[in-house]
DNA sequence: GGAAATGGGACTGGTTTGGTCCTATTTAAG
DNA sequence: CTTAAATAGGACCAAACCAGTCCCATTTCC
């Protein structure tokens, strides 16, 4: 299905829900109550955004996750990067010879290069905060809360 | 990863040495042949870009398959419609409602949209015959066949 | 010192996918 | 008319992959 594994639709998720309070300092607990996510799964996804430099996590009690910058410089490719590895089509990674086995008969070989550059370029320009339907009103929020 | 299917990239492969006879019919053994890959994966390949309409397949003895139309006028994105299923990123269909267990909690519900035309209006301008390095001159051709 | 949080990774069940094979159907050749 | 060669279609199985959960170490505030 050309899918991007479901973690990355969490990370966009959160994200949203972190942009709504930029600069606040939230915990993964916090978080997945708010979003509505299952706690352990929601404290992955920080986890590795984390290690992307996408959120900044600080530790201890009272610790939490904070945005290390404004959710519309955030690029899409950083969080599916993060969470699918990077953006290539085939099984013939990008300039690498030697891992397919009939490369050398193959008309095709390294040819891919054009088509993930070109899907690089369409995400690239595509903020989270394009994804995320740019906060919803507080209103809105209470009411999700509610409705749990 | 955000890989394709290995089926299309062979598919790519097996379309590409068509394209080199294009008027021709070819086998599936036959075809399986000449672009080294087993036979069975061919012959399936083969299968399914017939139901897609890509070749057009003849049937009983001195049948084969045949381009229904030129190499530069297959798009990309029929190949990988043909294989992967449509081109949507995420879990969440497009338009379609009620099929995400979170949706009513959801920010980006149906937000993914604009990511997955990009990227089809990405795919769509790239044509097979673009992946296909155009024809490796025959004298290649026969090379590869020594080689084997 | 204890509680609360992140950091990192191991483990597992379920799903998907690739690859193979089998059978029916069609058509040309002998 | 019989046989052979090919496509059409689908069933089947093993392997790879992924999501989800859990566990333990580390850090920091109270
Ligand atoms: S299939 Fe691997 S190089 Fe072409
Ligand atoms: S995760 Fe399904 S609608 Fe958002």
């Amino acid at each position: 299905m050309l899918r991007l594994s479901r973690l990355t639709d969490y990370a966009v998720v959160v994200l949203a829900r972190m942009g709504e309070e930029a600069t606040a300092l939230q915990s993964a607990p916090g978080l997945a109550h708010r979003t509505g996510l299952p706690e352990p799964t929601v404290a992955k996804v920080l986890k590795t955004l984390a290690q992307a430099g996408v959120v900044e996590g600080l530790r201890g009690a009272r610790g939490g996750y904070r945005l290390s910058k404004p959710l519309p410089e955030i690029k899409l490719t950083e969080v599916i990067v993060a969470f699918d590895g990077p953006i290539a089509l085939t099984a013939c990674v990008d300039g690498g010879s030697g891992l397919c086995e009939s490369e050398h008969l193959c008309p095709v070989r390294g040819r891919w290069d054009p088509v993930n550059t070109a899907i690089r370029d369409a995400l690239e320009k595509i903020s989270v905060a394009e994804l995320a339907g740019h906060a919803l009103s507080p209103a809105e929020a209470d009411f999700r809360l509610a409705a749990e």
